[in-house]
Order: structure tokens, then sequence, then C-alpha cells
DNA sequence: CATGTTCATGGAAACGATTCCATCATGCTT
DNA sequence: AAGCATGATGGAATCGTTTCCATGAACATG
């Protein structure tokens, strides 16, 4: 009824070799052809399967990645995860996933638990202002940042989503739409995106008409209704996630606003929803799932070389939520 | 620079005592109150953690739980993995996940990953037929079943939605609309659900109505569009998962099928978007993330008892995507 | 006072891999 | 033929914890 596991020593005993050699063969260092051939024989014949918790005693690290996204409810992460677990899978190494809500206390708890279990290897979607970090960093965790980056740490490599190419294109849309009055519903985290919506609307902008909201969807609804009453001459909004977009196009509907006749909307993130709304909204695409694979390889690539990071390109989608704004209708 | 990590050693010997000892107050066993303060005061001091690593090891387990679900992008198995998240967080353990997609050799693959790292306890979302299970579970897994019941193993605890239940609300309702020709789209590992629906419909049922695509949103579509083609005078479908639920509406839009006009539509899973559609969607409500909590309490507690398993209830949410089959219209 | 019981305690043996190092055989060079 | 480099091999140390077991003290009971 004990049924132990097979050990590495089981298969050197039946191999006739010694315990070290099994490992060399098995982990790819030198050993006779016969040698080899005899182990692997051996080992698959007793089914052997190394176990990693001696092996990562011994090395002094758990493989596998730990993966830390505010919140895995979301599309958006949940495909950026999709990627990562694609990318792992194909390396055999165990994800380790941490839902940080976006609030930096639990984050840093979640990296306590992970270092804890001896990981060494993070990708993370930052949350606050990344002052948590440097501890983890100072361990020795090799770790790469996605879709934020952090304001304290420029050395960490990073993908991203070309944010700037893709705001720069929705608002010239809009304003090419003739829009003037823009509004942006931001998320936490958005510093970034922020600035590069002041950069791309110049004099145009106007503070009022920027509203974050934190991670929540009632803080999203919240945030969404109370600029729509609170600026009823804003003609159009750049809703900076499909939290935020879902939020707009719900309050939308409640304060009567139709869009895109009243409003127009352009969502970040093409969310298989956007296509089903009436009408289907407007998005700017970013490859999630791509982001979390290219985080993954850059993870997994490890500490060797230490590329910048990796800018993907996002794509402006247009569908129906967007209408001109045309002389012919009275500015009220 | 050699920063070593601190080890229970460092911390025996900084308190004068043995590492016996320091284990024992670390692990709650029995020590005297000087003697446990003074451990427990020098841990303190020294920032010390114990590493997983070598309790693993000798523990010949390593804690954490794994997770296997089907498809992370899908909002409902966020919602369940987010549940799991929760209930894992509380209880300090780690969550391992990985996507199956819905096969059972992926899935296999996917445990062999599991007990290479020592995970003991895992909750999954079975797919196939449950064959690949029979070997982990000799292996001495504690296993949770989610959201979907394995056919050869009614042994193992599983935490379900009210399937029956919210099938029979939904049937019944449509009937009650004057419903007859009701078809049902189904996704992989739903034989449960199906027959579910053959209870409710009783001899209403039309075996050509019922479909059953695969996991994917092309195969889901297709089947949607081969369904509403091939069998006009269906008046009525129930999407068993929102995935099937999106194809039907847009396979139906890409046919001018209007809904509920020409076609009425209950889709299983409360999704977000559901309110967003046009018009907003009639669905059952599956309490996803209980599912995922429930499943980790189970798992977390253990062999100890085993509880035959948990049933959650289900709602039905009348929105606008179901009308009446009046008599006032032509019969084609 | 002798004996048994109950504790707290620390040394040492696991756990299962990797890896350093010494050993030995082999083949090549001079 | 002696010396040397090379390569295969196995023993043993190591990683950091838990846990078994022996020890000794303190205390109670007869």
């Amino acid at each position: 009824m004990n049924m132990r596991r097979t050990t590495i020593k089981d298969v050197a005993e039946a191999a006739g070799v010694g315990v070290a050699t099994v490992s060399r063969v098995l982990s790819g260092g030198s050993a006779s052809p016969e040698t080899r051939e005899r182990v692997l024989n051996v080992a698959a014949q007793l089914d052997y399967r190394p176990s990693a918790l001696g092996r990562n005693l011994r090395q002094r690290r758990s493989g596998g990645i730990g993966l830390l996204l505010p919140d895995i409810t979301d599309t958006f992460y949940g495909r950026l995860a999709d990627g990562v677990l694609t990318c792992a899978r194909s390396a055999g190494e165990p994800v380790i996933l941490g839902a940080t809500g976006d609030d930096p206390e639990r984050e840093a708890e979640l990296i306590g638990t992970l270092l804890e279990q001896g990981v060494d290897r993070v990708i993370a979607v930052p949350s606050g202002d990344g002052d948590g970090w440097a501890p983890t960093l100072r361990a020795g965790l090799t770790t790469v940042f996605a879709h934020r980056l952090s304001p304290g740490h420029a050395d960490i490599p990073t993908v991203l989503a070309d944010d700037r190419a893709g705001i720069r294109t929705a608002v010239d849309y809009l304003t090419g739409l003739g829009h003037r009055r823009i509004a942006y519903l931001g998320g936490p985290g958005q510093e970034q995106r922020l600035s590069f919506f002041r950069l791309a609307l110049g004099p145009l902008v106007d503070e009022e008409l920027i509203v974050v909201a934190r991670g929540s969807r009632d803080s999203a609804y919240a945030a969404a209704a109370g600029l729509f009453q609170h600026r009823p001459d804003l003609t159009a909004v750049l809703a900076g996630g499909n939290l935020l977009g879902e939020a707009a196009v719900l309050a939308a509907r409640e304060l009567d606003l139709r869009i895109p006749r009243d409003l127009s909307l352009i969502m970040f993130d093409d969310v298989p929803w956007a296509e089903l709304c009436a009408p289907p909204l407007t998005v700017i695409a970013q490859p999630a799932q791509d982001i979390g694979y290219r985080a993954a390889e850059l993870v997994l690539r490890g500490g060797t070389r230490r590329p910048r990071g990796v800018l993907l390109p996002t794509e402006l989608i247009v569908r129906g939520s967007c209408a001109a704004r045309g002389t012919s209708r009275s500015p009220r």
C-alpha cells in the first residue's frame, strides 16, 4: 500500500549506476552513449519523474513564474494571463497567479508569498507607485512588468502596448470628426496614458474633463455618471479600459445620452462584447495575449541579456460609437 | 554582497536554542513561554521567513493549490478563479494556474507538471470523460471538481451550480411564453446540462435542435449559424455559456434574425455585457465566484471529512431577449 | 527516598535532487 | 615507456526544513 514515489536512487540502482550519473543524463550532462541509453530506458520503465522539490531545494529556487495581476476577472488581464500561460507551458514552467486588486499592500503580501515559495521570476502589472518593488528587486527576483510601467523603475524590462500611438490615433480621429471637448475616463495606474492624452490633445485639453476612477465597477460607473452630469457639454469620451467603457455605456444610457448621437465613445481594449454592443463600440485594440506572451519570454530568458523592453502596436478599430460633430447641430 | 537568506539555523543560533525548538515554536508546537517569546523576537528581528523549499521537501508535498480551467479568457472561469484566489489568499496558499483548453491530453500534461511540483491539492473543471483522472487520484491528490462533474467520478467532491433548476426555470419561462421549438446550444462537457434540458423539455424535445460546439469562438459561431440556418422554424434558443450566447447573438444578427422578435434567447451565465447588449440578454446567473470559493474551501479542508459536494443556486434574470410567441404571428 | 510521568529541549536523520571532487581508465604525446 | 590530458563515473556534501528520539530536569506519587 505504501506506494513510495520512485526516486533517482531507485533509477540509479536499477540501472546499476550512481545517482550522480542519472542526474547528469537526465539534465543533459555528459555521459557515455551506452550509459545514457541504459539510464533513459530504466527511467522510462519505472516511469520516473524527478521531484521538483528536491531540485528546488538544492538550487535554492523553485522554478515557476509568479504572475501578479490587478484583477483576473477583467477580460484584458484574462487574455494577458492566457499569453503567459501559453509561453510558460511550452517551457514546462508552472505559473503561480495572484490578484493584487491594484492594492500595493496586497501586492507586497503576494510577493512575500512568492519569495517564500522560492519563486524567483515574476511578471507583474505593477500597482501603486512601485515603491514596494525595491526590496523585492534587491532580493534578486527576475522581474518583468507588463501593461504598465512603474514610475520609479525604468530599469525593469517592461512590455507595453503602444498607448501613445493608440491615443494619438484615437484623439486625431475624434478631432477629425469635429470634436473639441473630449473627456478621458481613466483607471488606476494610468498616469502614462493620461500624459499621452494631454499631449495628443494639446491646447484642447480641459483638466475638468479628465476623471480617474478606482478599480471597481461601482467606482467606474460613479466616475462616468459624474462626468456626464457635471459636464453635459462634452461630446466625446475616451475610456481607458473595458471596465471604464462599460461604465460609460451604462451611465450614458441611464442619463439618456445616445451613443453616438449625443456622445461619441472610444474604448481601450477590444473585448468580444464591443461588437455586440448597440452601437458596436469603436475601440483601441491592444494585443493583450501578446503582451503576456512576450513578458513570459522575457522573464524566462532571465538575467542574461536585459532588453530595454517591448512595445507592441495598438490598432484603432472603427465601429459605430463615434459620430461627426457636424455644424448642423446647434451648440445647445 | 553575498546576502544569504536567513535560515532557521541563524535564528536558532541568535536565540541560543536548537533548530528543533525554533521549528516547533514557529509551527505552533509546545515550548516554554520564555523560549517561545525569545525565539519569536529574534525571528522578527532577523526578518526570518521560513523557506517553503525546505519544508516542502521534508513533507514531500508543496503547499499550494493547482487550478485547472478550460480557458482563463472566459469571464466565467475568470470569476471562478477569482473565488479560488480569494479563499486561497486567506489561507496563505499559492495557486498554480493551468489552462486545459478542454483537452484531456493537455489536462493530463498539466496534472503531470503539478505532481512534479509536489502539489497535492487540485481544483479542476474536468475536461473529457474523466478517464485521465484515475491515475491522478491514485497518486493521492486531494481533488475537487468545479462547475462540471466527471461521469466516472461520483466519489469526488464537486461544486456545481444548480443547472437542473436553472434549466427547468428557463425552459418553463420559454414555454410559458408560447415557445415550442426550443434549441439548445451547448459546449464541451455539458452532458449533464443536456440531459436536464431534455428532461425539462419532455415531449417537446427535438434532437435536431440540440447542437454541441467545441470550445472555441469559431466553433461556437459555426454551431449557432448552422443551427439557425438549418432550422429556421425554431423560435427560442438556450445558450449553455457566455461564449455560446455571444455566438448566438452574432449569428442571429448576421442572418438578420431579430432578437427577441424572431428569436428568443436565454444565455447561461450573467456576464457584465449581457446588460449592454441590444437587447439586454435574459440570463441564467451562476455564482461563478462562489463556486470557486467553495471549491477552494473544500480542497483546503482536505481529506478529513469528505462532503458529498455542494450545489449552489442559479437565478433566472429576465431582461429583454425573450418575447412571447403570440398567436398573432403567422406560422410562416 | 525511589520510581514513574511529564515536559522542554537539542542532536541528528530524513526528504530528493544537484554538483563538487576524487578516482580510474583510456588514449595521446614526447 | 613515462607523462599528461580527457572523459566517464560514483561517493558524499549540500540545500532548509520537520520530526524522531534521547536526554535531563522537575515534579508527583507511592
